[in-house]
RNA sequence: CGGGAUGUGGCUCAGCUUGGUAGAGCGCAGCGUUCGGGACGCUGAGGCCGGAGGUUCAAAUCCUCUCAUCCCGACCA
């Protein structure tokens, strides 16, 4: 039984000037967390409620797919990073620290290398295989920059599923079985998502799945199709070539002057015509060489399929200096004819013309009618460029929305990456040495409660689903100096938990009106209320958050009513009685 | 790491331009009146103005440095 009065529940009246987006404000507002440092929280006891919550239909879940719980280490040691190669992969995010012998430990963002460590020297036959271990633990990620309260937090908690295999077929059964798994998850978390096809990096084809919460302060941007289920994350998402070829004859290219003007618009609107028209050089250095790409002047570089298509493990952007000494101008001039790097790379659709502009590599100059194929060096064609939102659905040619999403799932098919650089073999049938096949499954479980939120809110506070919201019903006892109303309070209370509610009862010596305030601000989804007034009817109102809709229930029935009441509730959700 | 901003009672902020011994609202404690959508009155507690150094008779206020936080960008299986 719990009282407000007992409880540890401060809410703020007013935003936390810190936060930002809604489900911080709410996170902070509704007495969930607080932070102790950048991008590191404590969970109060209501927050700490709600992720027990989330966690316990994850575990579920999870259980009933055939994984096995287990609990690994934070800090790790860098032997094992350095074994599988990450140590000196890994950026700053790393969180790198000695200890007093001097050995070099981290925090763990991620577990792959304990995990396979573990598992290597247990399983070393076939007939262990497969076997799928997770775990929800609290991670650390030294973010360069910590946002949103709980959406990229440094330190968060996560649910890490690895799967082992003795082949690809198994291990693609593993990987379904977890994003079925992940279906029912986040379809019991009441939350609106989609599955959509995420980059999977020099692994390639669809073996990894990004499960986006959608919600207009998502920091992903997805691909969604208007007509079939195609949905892609955009790093993914494939640019269609549209439009016929045009091979009609490009004249000799021509040195044009364009003191000046080094942007797309400056170039375009001098010369008196579209950005289409122009190509964009973009240099890059790729794992110590010098590439380009080049794209139309009205198109955005995906880095992400630029960098997988060089197969490369850092890609950034050349700094003016570089520019300088590889196209032999300033930034701004940079052309494919006569380029000084080791590889250039062009956007598929570039094939479809053969006259383009393009910079001169050389100061204050650009060149017109170039045709890549007679004048360029171009070491292939393909798909360099962002989606945008004029291009056609890659499945059915039906158009594309690009809607924000929060990732809160990933579900990623690994391969031996980490088996061949640590060492993880079995023994097959016939007793030959092979490395086993890895999936890794992830779920921001604290993640999931800030993007919950940033779904269900109104104006006058959080909206929780009845599966994660704290408690499921609230009960207000108007004025608690009335001792027959406190009286009918605990009866009921005691009722509730009897019929499996968990109830917070707001018992507090505070006015009506903050009561209410309150009541909408940390959003559990039912309130009950009960007033002198309605006593004396014998009856008490009962209101459900989402809808705001209030009925009336007769005291002396309460069970069947608050029965029918809550079914309804659920049903305002979209759920089913459990 | 670049750009921008902000650090003043628990919270939200004013005061800084033009130096002169620190304010408001909310919250908190007490008393009274109130009591179905964040009440009102009175009384009270609570702040070495992020830190260090400097200028000055005198610094929340001016200068330098530093730390922290937030925003934009870059970065990020």
């Amino acid at each position: 039984m719990m009282r407000w009065s007992n409880y540890y529940l401060p809410t703020l009246k007013e935003d936390p000037a810190e936060a930002e987006v809604i489900s911080h404000r709410l996170l902070m507002r509704a007495g969930m967390i607080r932070k102790l440092t950048a991008g590191v929280y404590t969970y109060l006891p209501q927050g700490l409620r709600c992720l027990d919550k989330i966690a316990r239909i994850v575990r579920e879940e999870m259980n009933r797919a055939g994984a096995l719980e287990v609990f690994m280490p934070t800090v790790q040691p860098a032997d094992l990073w350095k074994e599988s190669g990450r140590w000196d992969v890994y950026g700053k995010e790393l969180l790198r620290f000695q200890d007093r012998h001097g050995r070099g430990c981290c925090l763990g963002p991620t577990h792959e290398e304990v995990i396979t460590d573990l598992v290597r020297g247990e399983i070393k036959s076939y007939r262990q295989l497969p076997i799928n271990l997770y775990q929800i633990q609290t991670k650390f990620r030294d973010e360069i920059r910590p946002r949103f309260g709980l959406m990229r937090g440094r330190e968060f908690i996560m649910k890490d599923a690895y799967s082992f295999d003795k082949d690809d077929a198994g291990a693609d059964r593993s990987y379904q079985s977890m994003f079925d798994a992940y279906m029912r998850i986040f379809t019991r978390l009441g939350m609106v998502f989609r599955a959509v096809e995420a980059d999977s990096g020099p692994i390639g084809g669809s073996f990894s799945h990004e499960f986006m919460v959608l919600a207009s302060t998502g920091e992903d941007t997805i691909a969604v199709c208007t007509a079939c289920d195609y949905a892609a994350n955009l790093e993914k998402a494939e640019a269609v070539v549209r439009g016929a070829g045009d091979d009609a004859q490009c004249p000799p290219a021509e040195l044009v002057l364009t003191p000046g003007r080094h942007t797309v618009e400056e170039v375009t609107a001098f010369l008196e015509v579209g950005p289409e028209k122009l190509i964009k050089t973009l240099l890059y250095e790729a794992d110590g060489q010098a590439v380009a790409a080049l794209v139309r002047g009205d198109r955005e570089l995906n880095e992400i399929k630029f960098k997988n298509l060089l197969g490369a493990k850092f890609l950034t952007m050349a700094a003016p200096e570089q520019v300088r000494v590889w196209s032999g101008a300033p930034v701004g001039f940079a052309g494919p004819v006569g380029l000084n790097v080791d590889a250039v790379w062009a956007d598929r659709e570039l094939g479809l013309s053969r006259d383009w502009i393009t910079g001169a590599n050389q100061g204050d100059a650009h060149l017109l009618h170039v045709d890549l194929s007679r004048d360029a060096k171009i070491n292939g064609y393909a798909d360099l460029r962002q989606v945008t939102r004029e291009d056609p659905c890659p499945r059915c040619g039906a158009g594309l929305e690009l809607p924000k999403g929060i990732e809160v799932g990933h579900v990623f098919k690994l391969g031996t990456k980490y088996s061949e650089a640590m060492d993880a073999q079995y023994l097959d049938e016939e007793g030959k040495a092979r490395p086993m096949i890895m999936g890794c499954f992830g779920i921001g479980v604290s993640r999931i409660m800030a993007a919950c939120l940033e779904q269900n809110n109104d104006e006058h506070g959080a909206m929780f689903p009845p599966p994660i919201a704290p408690f499921q019903i609230e009960l207000i006892v108007l004025n608690v100096k009335s001792r027959e109303l406190m009286q009918q309070a605990e009866n009921l209370h005691h009722q509730l938990e009897t019929m499996g509610f968990e109830v917070l009862m707001d018992d507090r010596e505070e006015r009506p009106g903050v009561k209410f305030k309150d009541a909408d601000l940390i959003g559990l989804p039912g309130q009950l209320i009960l007033g002198e007034k309605g006593l004396a009817r014998g009856v008490l109102e009962a209101k459900s958050r989402k809808t705001g809709q209030r009925s009336e229930l007769a005291l002396d029935d309460v069970q069947a009513q608050v029965r029918t009441w809550w079914q309804g509730i659920l049903a305002d959700w979209g759920l089913h009685a459990s």
